[in-house]
DNA sequence: CGATTCGATCGAATCGATTCGACGCATGTG
DNA sequence: CACATGCGTCGAATCGATTCGATCGAATCG
C-alpha cells in the first residue's frame, strides 16, 4: 500500500522521466507542479498520472533551490549545545515566534549550535549548508566566525543584540532602561542594599563575585546593559556573575549574596530562570519572599513549576521572535530594513515588596543550618 | 574593513569569476576549494588570492548540493509548536544528542514543527526544503502526511516509535517492560492502590479520567505501552490522561486522583515532567512524598528546579539521541540498518517508599489484592 | 476566406559547482 | 634520442528543475 511505484533500475525518477511518460516536454511538466503558468487540464492530469505511476515525489528541492535562488532554510545560531541553549525558556519562546513566521513563509528553521564560544573554527560544515538568512541569538559581541562566513556569502543576518557588525540588522530592546526601571521600583520600595546576579559575562566563566569593570568589558551586550541599568540606581550594588544562565547558577549566585555579612534586602537577577534559583536559595535559608527578600527577574517567560509570579521585565519573547521573523521576511523581500527596538513591559508580581524595617532586618539565620 | 570586494554589478560572484581572475579553468578553481584532487601550490594560492580580491565566499551550497546529491540537512519533525515540544526536557535532550552526532557529520538540524496534529495538509512548504534524512519524534502512529512526503521523495526516515511504516527505521525501548518494572517496584513496596497519569493519548485531549479501552485505541505507542506495563501489575489502577505532556497537566491530573474518594498510595506518571507536577499536587494537599504518597516518573531528565530525585526510568535521552544520529549516519552511508532497541535503567530516587500502614489510609482496600 | 489573436506547448539556455576522461609538459629510463 | 611515466590542468558533460522567447494550432473577426 505504501510502496507504489519503483525507484528501481537507474537512479531516482526525475521530472524528465515523468515528462517522457506523459508525452510532454519537461518544461510543461514543470509547469504542472509549479503552477507558474497555465496548463490545459487534460495535459496536467496526464502528467500527474504519470507522476503517480512512476512514484515521482515532486520536484527535487535541491535542483529547485539552485534555479530559484532560495533554499527555504533560515539558520538560527544558538549558543553552545542545544541542551544548554534550550534550558532557557526565553530562547525557546523566541524561536517559537520565529518559527511561526518563517513557517508561514514556507521556510524551515535550521538549528546551528555555535560551539566555538566566540573563537575558533566552526568547521567547514557550515559552508556546506544553504541558508537564505541567518539569525543570531544571544551571542558574544566579538567577531563571530560564523557571522563572517554568512556575510561573505551574502546571506542577510539578523541579530538580537549581537554580534554587531556592518549589515547586521538588530532586533533589540532598551535593556538598560528596562533594567533601570526594575531598580527604581526597588528603590521606591525602600530598598537600599541590593544584590545583582548577572547573566554570564564571558565564555566558560564560573559563578562568583565580579566587578563593574568586568561588566563593562563583557562581550555580551545584554548582560552589560542590564547591569549598567541597575548601577544607574544602585551604584554600589553587590555583583555576582552566574556561570550559566540557568536555575542552578542563580541558586548558587544568590547563595553568595545571602550568606555574605551584609545581606541585601533585594536581589535583581538578569533572567527569570536565575531569579527562580534566587528565590529557591532564599527559601532554603528560611527567608520569606518578599517579606525578607525581594527578587526581580527579566524576560517574562512562563515557568509553570515556579509557583510564584515574578516581578520582571516582560520582553514578550514570542512577539520578539515574530518580529525577528518579520525582519527576515522583509530582508528576503528586498525591502529596506533598519534596526528594530521592541517594547518591553514592567510586570509587578508577588516577589517584590517593601524593604523590611531595619529592625526586622537584624533577623539572622544560622548559616550552618 | 568588512566590505572588501564588490558584489556590485551583475549578480553574485561565482566560481567562474574567480577562475577567470586567477587565469585558470573553473574545474581547477573548484579543486582548490574542494581539495578532491591535488593542485599545485602556486596555482592554489593564485586562486585563493583571486577569491579574496573578489570577495568570494566559497562554493554556493545550493549548487554544491545539487551536484553532490546531499544537502547536509537532517529534518527533525517535532510535535506541534516548538514552544510545546521543547517544554519537555526529554525532547530537548534527545535533540541535543542527535545534533551532536549529525554536527560531527557536518550536517545541520532542521526543525519542522508538525502542526497538522495527525491529519490535514502540512502545506507545500515541506516539499520545497531539501533534507537528506528525516527524524520523527513523539508523533502519532497513524498515517503522517509529512512522513508520506519524505518517503515519496526517497528520504530515509528514522522514528522513535512512530509513525510506523514500511522503511521507517525505529529506535525504541521496551517501554512496556520498563513501565512494568516501575509498577513491580511499587508492588514490592506494598502499594496496592495505584493511580496512573498517562501522557496524552490523542490530539487535543483534555486532562481527565480515561479507560483502558481508550489507552488501547491511542495512536501514541509510548503512552499506550507504558500504560499497559502498569496494567500488567495493577490491572485496576485508576487512569487519568494528561491533556499535555507538561507540569501543569501532571498537577491537574494528580489532583483528580488525590481528591477522589479512594486516594491512591502511589502514582505512576508517564514522564518526569508530569511526575514533578504530581509531587507538587501532593505537597499542595499537605501530603508527604514518599511517606504518604509514592511517585514515579519516566525519562530520566534533569529538572534542576525540582529539588528531589525522582524514581524513574532513565531512558538516557542524550544517548538515545546519539543513537538516532548514528542510525541516520548509517542510513546515509548506505549500510543495512535494522530497528534498534535502546537500553533503559530503573533509577530509584527519594520519591518512592513503603506503602503507608493500612491504618494510616484505612479508606479502602483494592479488591484485586 | 484570409488575417489576427490568444492560449497551450516546446526547446534551449540557465542556475553554480563538481567530476571524469583527455591532454600537455617535464622528468626519468632504455 | 625515442618512449614510458606522472603530475597538473583543462573542457565538456552532468546534477534536476525553471524560465523565456518562439512556435503551432485553433478560434475570432472583418
Amino acid at each position: 500500500m505504501s510502496d507504489g511505484g519503483q525507484a528501481g533500475s537507474a537512479g531516482r525518477v526525475t521530472l524528465r522521466d515523468v515528462a517522457i511518460r506523459a508525452g510532454v516536454a519537461v518544461s510543461t511538466a514543470s509547469l504542472v507542479f509549479s503552477g507558474n503558468r497555465p496548463v490545459a487540464t487534460s495535459t496536467a492530469d496526464r502528467v500527474r498520472a504519470a507522476a503517480v505511476e512512476l512514484g515521482y515525489g515532486g520536484p527535487d528541492p535541491m535542483a529547485s533551490s539552485l534555479r530559484y535562488g532560495r533554499s527555504g532554510v533560515i539558520a538560527a545560531v544558538v549558543e553552545r549545545r542545544i541542551l544548554h541553549a534550550f534550558r532557557d525558556p526565553y530562547v525557546v519562546s523566541v524561536l517559537d515566534g520565529l518559527s511561526q513566521v518563517i513557517g508561514e513563509m514556507g521556510c524551515g528553521l535550521l538549528l546551528l549550535p555555535d560551539a566555538t564560544e566566540g573563537h575558533g573554527d566552526p568547521g567547514p560544515q557550515v559552508s556546506r549548508i544553504a541558508a537564505d538568512a541567518a539569525v543570531f541569538m544571544l551571542c558574544g559581541d566579538e567577531n563571530n566566525e560564523l557571522a563572517t562566513q554568512f556575510a561573505a556569502r551574502g546571506v542577510p543576518i539578523v541579530g538580537t543584540g549581537a554580534p554587531r557588525g556592518a549589515g547586521i540588522v538588530q532586533v533589540t530592546a532598551d535593556e538598560r532602561a528596562a533594567s533601570r526601571s526594575l531598580a527604581e521600583l526597588l528603590r521606591d520600595l525602600g530598598h537600599r542594599k541590593v544584590g545583582h546576579v548577572t547573566m554570564p559575562l564571558r565564555w566558560g566563566g564560573a559563578t562568583g563575585a565580579c566587578t563593574i569593570a568586568q561588566v563593562r568589558a563583557s562581550h555580551f551586550p545584554d548582560s552589560r546593559d542590564r547591569a549598567l541599568g541597575v548601577r544607574d540606581v544602585f551604584p554600589t550594588a553587590a555583583l555576582v556573575e552566574a556561570g550559566e544562565p540557568d536555575f542552578d547558577s542563580g541558586h548558587a549566585a544568590a547563595g553568595l549574596l545571602l550568606d555574605a555579612r551584609d545581606r541585601p534586602t533585594a536581589i535583581v537577577a538578569q533572567s527569570d530562570l536565575l531569579a527562580a534559583g534566587v528565590v529557591q536559595a532564599a527559601v532554603d535559608r528560611g527567608l520569606r519572599v518578599p517579606e525578607d527578600l525581594s527578587v526581580t527577574g527579566y524576560d517574562g517567560v512562563q515557568l509553570p513549576w515556579f509557583g510564584r509570579s515574578l516581578t520582571t521585565i516582560d520582553q514578550h519573547p514570542l512577539d520578539k521572535g515574530r518580529t525577528v521573523g518579520e525582519t527576515v521576511r522583509a530582508l528576503l523581500a528586498g525591502e529596506d530594513v533598519s534596526d528594530v527596538t521592541v517594547p518591553v513591559t514592567l510586570r509587578v508580581g508577588d516577589t517584590t515588596g517593601p524593604a523590611p524595617a531595619s529592625g526586622a532586618h537584624r533577623l539572622t539565620v544560622d548559616p550552618a543550618d
